[in-house]
DNA sequence: GACTAAATTGATACTGTATATCGCTATCAG
DNA sequence: CTGATAGCGATATACAGTATCAATTTAGTC
């Protein structure tokens, strides 16, 4: 397994981010005009460390140096510059996690929170036929699938 | 179109629940060993009236007479025994929506907040072969899709 | 119809998540 | 360097939903 592979990895401790992937992403940012500041490279070092789908206060606990303001202010414009996806969980938790392919789903594991990514799933069209017959035009959706991991499975 | 049909009722105003409808659903409650109260019995009025999917709170302002607690705890119930639904917006609100059909996906129109069920929409397959493919188990999935209803539509 | 145990209610306090405010600071183009 | 301003952080606030608990209501039983 590579570090561009889908599955994100299921490590229980946050593995340190490379400092290239905070690079790009603040390269990313520059690019639309937002500042390279410190406290939203921690924010982004951090989201990027994480091995698994994490929330925005586990971010404020692992950054006690940042405000919590600046941590969800960041996750925000990540968030809006689709360098990171939300994620939402069976009982609507919300979290989030580094992620910048565009538009797909995840598979989430409810015993150990592992996220992988569904690339070869083509719900779309069936969604929008589906929408048709029903008289919608179709312009978005929402979807999470949840289950277990390999290695979580009975 | 019936009161049958799967699509919600577009009207602006709520429509005067039918008390067969309330009678059916606290006889379901019944069955299941709860009470039939008076608040309980508001609430679920209350919740058939409306003709499109509706939030905890706009209930609790068309019930003045009965306690926040109780629309929201009769609201669980409702849910948990499958009498009630519970619809995501785009923006994470969560609205409810009487539907005793089991398990179904819902169009949301984002203009005028109508809803539709999808009945005829086999999602689950694909999701459940897809999650094969990356190793997953599939337990559940929450799926909703949004756009414009036929009123709606450019 | 009265009685009793238990479910239910409602006022209120509380929790957790997220945003708004606003004076101060850091960034960066010129 | 320097000024305009994006960004910061401490804090207040908003909001949805749950917990608490004494008082009430229900649904059977006598």
């Amino acid at each position: 397994m590579t570090s561009s592979d889908a599955k994100h990895q299921g490590h229980d401790h946050p593995t340190p981010a490379s400092p290239a992937v905070v690079d790009d992403i603040v390269a990313q940012l520059a690019r639309q005009g937002y500042r390279d500041t410190e406290p939203r490279r921690l924010v982004i070092s951090a989201a990027a460390a994480q091995g698994r789908p994490f929330t925005a206060e586990e971010l404020c606990t692992a950054l006690p140096c940042v405000g919590r303001a600046t941590v969800y202010r960041g996750l925000r414009l990540l968030v809006e510059t689709e360098q990171v996806c939300r994620v939402l969980l069976e009982d609507r938790e919300l979290r989030y996690q580094l992620s910048p392919q565009g538009h797909h789903h995840h598979l989430l594991c409810a015993i150990c929170g592992l996220s992988a990514d569904l690339l070869d799933c083509d719900v779309e069209d069936l969604l929008r036929a589906a929408a048709d017959r029903a008289g919608f035009q179709m312009s978005g959706h929402w979807l999470e699938v949840y289950g277990r991991c390999g290695d979580c499975a009975d």
